[in-house]
RNA sequence: GCCCCGGUAGCUCAGCGGUAGAGCAGUGGACUCUUAAUCCACGGGUCCUGGGUUCGAAUCCCAGCCGGGGCACCA
């Protein structure tokens, strides 16, 4: 027999004897409870009024006739004071005995009701005059113990705070706060650019043809379409400017792409970004509508633009840092790096610690871009827009118009990462398609991350692509920053991991040691027309009966 | 895909050839304002899995699984 396995059975056992004593562990309800943190918040209103209040049991002191019981609920918790005479006030004290004292576990969902004061110790508690379960919690939460944001024995498995995040947002208020933040980043991004008169849209998620970016795509099969083959997107540019030659002029989309790659702590199969497309403007006056979007959003999320990250601080205060990318390169290498021979710069590479022959790095652009990659982008700290790329490594971006061989493209990399890309996106319908050609002469040298051709694409920009500006944020990314968080699988609620039986990471609960459903089912209706009984038990149950059906927003208030 | 590190009680961890440990959580008891409550007592283990070495393996070796970190990929 396992240590689990005894305290599964503790619970099998606390459930019956509520059942048995005619209290439904999972009873229907519907009520608005009153938020703990409005009740911390506006203490002074609430002193001596009745609140109704919900949450998950985290914490409970016995001190004889009273018992404390700390409640959490979204936003806060709060201490449930529980006198044994005032929860039962006649003779019968079975109530506070046998269920508040022994029935009830950590973990269990609870509401209560009664008077808002403050201890002799100062904690602003309530006065349960009646205490009503919720959901029973069969097993035990992973948490023991917590002194404010202090938690003792707390949830460090990463594995199981990815595996198993509803855990990890249990026992951590922090966690929840990360990604609370994350949604009111994407509101406050949003609510710039619908005011920028941008229309947000929907695009594919299925695409016959991928593109938009350098990468291995995800592919499924469509059935009802003659199995179709498809793709799930690696972005959604291509669409989105589709939209613009439609007429659409400012358009933006949230979308979840896809990418068949290394996950690492910056990179996750799945991730969201942000794609804009501003019709009439150019790479410079995007990069500074980006700088504008992100500060602002930043500055309402964070209510600062000096950011705790990793240690550090990052100073977002406009404007930013500008550079150009052959200028980043000269700074890195004291070299200018357009003016070197094939075979300086490939030795420049070496020196810098690129393994170029084992890395297969074989045109210019590859070794530039890898130099910069390691020389240049992780030193960026403080948020940077470099501008003024290599050519070759921009396919869908306008050409310079002073420097043929760069395209009009900024990245803004903050952090040392890469947080967002923007082009003068090309709209010269041949020159694309000589893009598009050298791509499919990658391929053919076997680059699988090379863009397929795109003829539907070209297709449409024959039509007449009106001159814009493109933008992709990695908001994955940008919420790292903003929330101080070192890894992407931290702002995503779910990530991705390696199946594994349920089994082997949580002991199966033994549900044939439960009492029948039949039972139970029966147990709770003679007492449902028992109303007369005078038990403690069933006067709870009737208390819990007697509530409205909801008073939508009426409890949210003190009385 | 490669390299390194880790996996021991529900949680956090110690132990690193000689009977499996602590704190918290759990159970029983005491306690009418505690808050990491306290005090007394008790229960709880496939030491990730499978091989091997050894008189003896949680401990050493090999393989695998899962996770983490790094590299590569992500222009």
């Amino acid at each position: 027999m396992s240590a689990v396995l005894d305290q599964l059975r503790e619970r099998i056992r606390s459930l019956t004897q509520l059942q048995t004593a005619g209290i439904d562990p999972y009873p229907y309800v519907s009520f608005e409870p009153v938020p703990t943190s409005r009740i911390h918040q506006a203490f002074d209103e609430w002193q001596g009024k009745v609140a109704v209040v919900a949450g998950r049991l985290v914490a409970r002191r016995i001190m004889g006739a009273v018992t404390f019981l700390d409640i959490e609920d979204e936003a806060g918790r709060i201490q449930l004071y529980v006198h044994r005479d005032h929860i039962c006030p006649g003779e019968e004290k079975t109530f506070y005995r046998d269920v508040v004292r022994k029935w009830l576990d950590l973990g269990d969902i609870l509401r209560a009701e009664g008077t808002v004061f403050r201890t002799r110790t100062g904690e602003i508690s309530i006065d349960v005059r009646s205490l009503t379960l919720l959901a029973k919690a069969l097993r035990p939460p992973p948490i023991a113990k917590r002194k404010g944001e202090k938690a003792f024995s707390e949830l460090k498995d990463p594995e199981t705070r990815h595996r198993q995040r509803y855990l990890d947002l249990m026992v951590h208020p922090r966690v929840r706060e990360v990604f609370r933040r994350r949604t009111q980043l994407i509101d406050a991004i949003r609510s710039f650019l619908n005011r920028h008169n941008c229309l947000e849209v929907e695009t594919p998620v299925l695409h016959p043809v991928y593109g938009g970016a350098h990468a291995r795509p995800f592919q499924t099969t469509v059935y009802a379409l003659g199995n179709m083959p498809v793709y799930l997107r690696i972005a959604n540019e291509l669409y989105l400017k589709r939209l613009v030659i439609g007429g659409f002029e400012r358009v933006y989309e949230f979308s979840r792409d896809f990418r068949n790659e290394g996950i690492d702590r910056t990179h996750h199969p799945e991730f969201t970004m942000l794609e804009v497309y501003i019709a009439y403007r150019d790479y410079q006056w995007m990069a500074q509508f980006t700088e504008q979007m992100l500060t602002e959003a930043i500055q309402r999320v964070a209510g600062t633009l000096l950011l705790p990250y990793s240690g550090k601080t990052i100073d977002w205060t406009p404007p930013w840092q500008r550079i150009t990318y052959l200028e980043g390169l000269r700074q890195a290498t004291g070299q200018d790096i357009q003016a070197l021979s094939d075979t300086a710069l490939r030795d420049l590479a070496i020196r810098a610690g690129i393994d170029v022959e084992g890395l297969k790095l074989t045109t210019r652009a590859q070794i530039i871009d890898k130099l910069f990659g390691t020389l240049v982008e992780p030193h960026l700290w403080n948020p940077t827009l470099v501008f003024d790329f290599p050519r070759e490594l921009s396919p869908l971006a306008k050409r310079h118009r002073q420097n043929p061989a760069l395209a009009e493209r900024f990245e803004l990399i903050c952090g040392g990462m890469e947080i967002a890309n923007a082009y003068t996106e090309q709209n010269i319908p041949w020159e694309q398609r000589a893009r598009f050609l050298e791509q499919q002469r990658e391929r053919e040298r076997g680059d699988e991350e090379a863009m397929p051709f795109d003829e539907d694409f070209l297709l449409a920009m024959e039509y007449g692509m009106p001159p814009m500006a493109g933008l992709g944020v990695g908001i994955d990314r940008l919420t790292m920053l903003v929330t101080d968080q070192p890894a992407i699988q931290e702002v995503i609620l779910f990530p991705l991991m390696r199946v594994r039986p349920v089994h082997e990471y949580a002991v199966p609960f033994p549900y044939e040691e439960l009492p029948s459903v039949q039972a139970s089912m029966s147990v709770a209706s003679v007492h449902h027309r028992a109303s007369s009984s005078t038990s403690a038990a069933s006067r709870e149950l009737r208390a819990q009966q007697d509530l409205p059906v909801d008073q939508s927003g009426s409890e949210g208030s003190p009385r």
